[in-house]
DNA sequence: ACAACAATGCTGACAGCGTCAACAAAGATG
DNA sequence: CATCTTTGTTGACGCTGTCAGCATTGTTGT
């Protein structure tokens, strides 16, 4: 328990990733209010004001950790995204994947949807969410080519999708569904989706 | 412009309702980061720690602000049903009574849909929620007896309905689909979630 | 009527926070 | 090797939420 004088040298190297992978772990752990800068200064051994060099802001930091997430939901997505398959799984894979990552980060996607664009940064921001939209509008707009699906405004058909998927995903990540419960009726809740809540 | 020494009550009289109602008017105006008791106290006029006589916490004011968001959320929704519609139509009144809540308030969705549900006051919260999701319930059971949906869980299908409205409403409170847009797109988006992506 | 009590206000203090300005050390550049 | 830039440090400021102790008012039981 020495307290290690430890020399650290007087710049750290990267205390940039430092921060923000701190501010991951609070955030996962105690939620995005018991953020502080001064306590990751801390646990970066650093003082209190050095993360002013990295981040203009409190609010800069969050962007930048809602940044990462889009990127990361991004390549979740894409990476889960299988061309080959009928459309049905492969809805149903991209639709696991997104509730997966939600259930992962349920604070972190919280932060990711709170975002009040204003105009700094807002333009990396919706890069990140076109990009992230990006899958399911192209499994969409795929289906409609082959007349596997009405036709319709593409971006209209993907906001249905989306929102449907973006709901489940609020209520599982906020705890009103159980996480098994959700990710059990995944493959029932994509079926309603494309067959629709009436008889045929 | 005199201070006008007013010779307040020393009791306020109505302070709690007085700071719910400030409490609120800032979380329209400027966000819920930016909600302060001290400020909300001063509004009031009254000291800065009288508030907490009524709320015990700022977390505790939040709560209640989220438990009156859900009151009136579930008025709105009951004036919004009439039974005696068809169900497309009825369901459609529906969605437009949530979605315009949503639009109205924004912050406020966010507030009462960020809940981390802390063992205390989670109580009235859940009752306030199943309420809330009353409605819904009702319009899809009532339409399943008569046949006019497939069978199968009605939680289920409550569920499906409501993330999916849920998720239009976050998308549009949260900017990323203009409110006329999506309240126009109320009618479009109903009728698919009835009759589903596919073709028939 | 009045004493006791509960409810609701006030003041003052405390630690923690984000942010800024002024200064210092280390790297990078020419 | 001198100079400039980057990235640290320290110290201060005003703000915040919360608490303890005290004051005033309203209510209740006798």
């Amino acid at each position: 328990m020495a307290p290690m004088p430890e020399s650290r040298p007087y710049h750290h190297g990267d205390l940039r990733s430092t921060l923000l992978a701190g501010a991951e772990r609070t955030l996962r752990e105690k939620g995005a209010g018991a953020l502080s800068l001064r306590e990751l200064a801390r646990e970066a051994g650093v003082s209190h004001a050095a993360p002013g060099r990295h981040f203009k802001d409190k609010q800069a930091l969050l962007n930048a950790l809602a940044l990462s997430g889009y990127d990361r939901l991004g390549q979740a997505l894409e990476a889960a995204d299988d061309p080959a398959l009928p459309l049905q799984r492969r809805l149903t894979a991209l639709a696991r994947a997104y509730l997966a990552f939600s259930l992962d980060n349920p604070e972190l996607l919280e932060l990711m949807y709170a975002r009040k664009h204003e105009p700094d940064a807002s333009e990396q921001m919706a890069a990140a969410v076109d990009r992230t939209v990006g899958s399911l509008e192209r499994v969409i707009a795929d289906a409609q080519e082959r007349g596997e699906i009405i036709a319709g405004d593409p971006q209209h058909l993907t906001l249905l999708t989306g929102a449907t998927l973006q709901g489940i995903a609020s209520f599982a990540a906020g705890g009103m569904l159980p996480a098994e419960t959700a990710l059990d009726g995944i493959e029932e809740l994509v079926h309603l989706l494309l067959h629709g809540l009436k008889p045929r």
